[in-house]
DNA sequence: TTTTTTATCAGTAATCATTCCTATTAACGC
DNA sequence: GCGTTAATAGGAATGATTACTGATAAAAAA
């Protein structure tokens, strides 16, 4: 079959099948929720006890090239993990209880998608992230 | 002059004001740029020879809430700093070059907008950066 | 002006997320 | 199974940011 090939990084690696990475893997695809390096460490512990943090970084790394999840950075500095089975979508992050809820609604399915024209600009990715009160901690307020 | 208080930070104490802070300002108010911690520390070394990199540090979180300069975190995980006088607008970053450019046009001031009503969310602060490539880093390949 | 108060300072240590290094292990094509 | 080499465990190193501490200097009070 031509253009078969098996999958591989940037570097031109041909990418193996773990335990560990299929394990992190199943942590993000069951939990459908948006963890960080150290929260998918602890988790995968529980199946894999000697996986070390480093291995979940350079997991992280590779799955995300592959494009199989999503790495989204947070203004508090810290990267958060999610499936990349839900699709392209956005965030609403609480600036009380934390908490992410997804947005599916894009900017640029909107007229900002224009910009690449009357910039001179190529876009290739984009992130849009809303930052204030959901729901639950408005109304404790 | 009822109504006419001195500038305070979110804590209640009073800003007062210094040689260090003022530099700080005068170099993202002057450059005009998106600038990091250790850039800015490098440039106000000039005037300020035995200013720290604490201070820097401090000063930017003092700005940023005093709402004088703007925070903005991209995805190489460090923060940079711009002026408020240009105003609320977004980013367009170069992947090759690291250019980045501004981008006046607002996802909220469209459709998106109406998000707080659908998800009972109240926002605050939002953040838009569109990753790509430049025209000029564009017509070199 | 002089004194008092205390925000801010310089210097440095500590923290946190992430990356790098190296010897060892294990996937997978043959 | 065997050999190649991608991937791993463990730990050290890095880089950005924050925290601590005694000294300094803006405001405020006297
Ligand atoms: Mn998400
Ligand atoms: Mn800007
Ligand atoms: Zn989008
Ligand atoms: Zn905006």
């Amino acid at each position: 079959m031509p253009g078969d090939h098996k999958p591989k990084t940037a570097n031109g690696k041909i990418v193996r099948s773990t335990k560990q990475r299929q394990a992190i893997l199943d942590i993000l695809t069951k939990q459908q929720s948006h963890l960080s390096a150290e929260e998918i460490y602890q988790a995968v512990k529980i199946t894999q006890p000697r996986i070390s943090l480093g291995t979940v970084y350079r997991n992280l790394e590779i799955l995300t090239e592959l494009g199989s999840i999503y790495r989204n950075s947070f203004a508090d500095g810290k990267a958060r993990y999610e499936s990349a089975t839900i699709g392209h979508h956005h965030h609403l992050v609480c600036i009380n209880c934390q908490d992410i809820e997804n947005l599916t609604a894009c900017p640029m399915a909107q007229d900002i998608g224009n910009l690449a024209q009357s910039h001179d600009f190529e876009p290739l990715e984009h992130y849009f992230e809303v930052y204030g009160y959901c729901g639950k901690c408005r109304r404790k307020d």
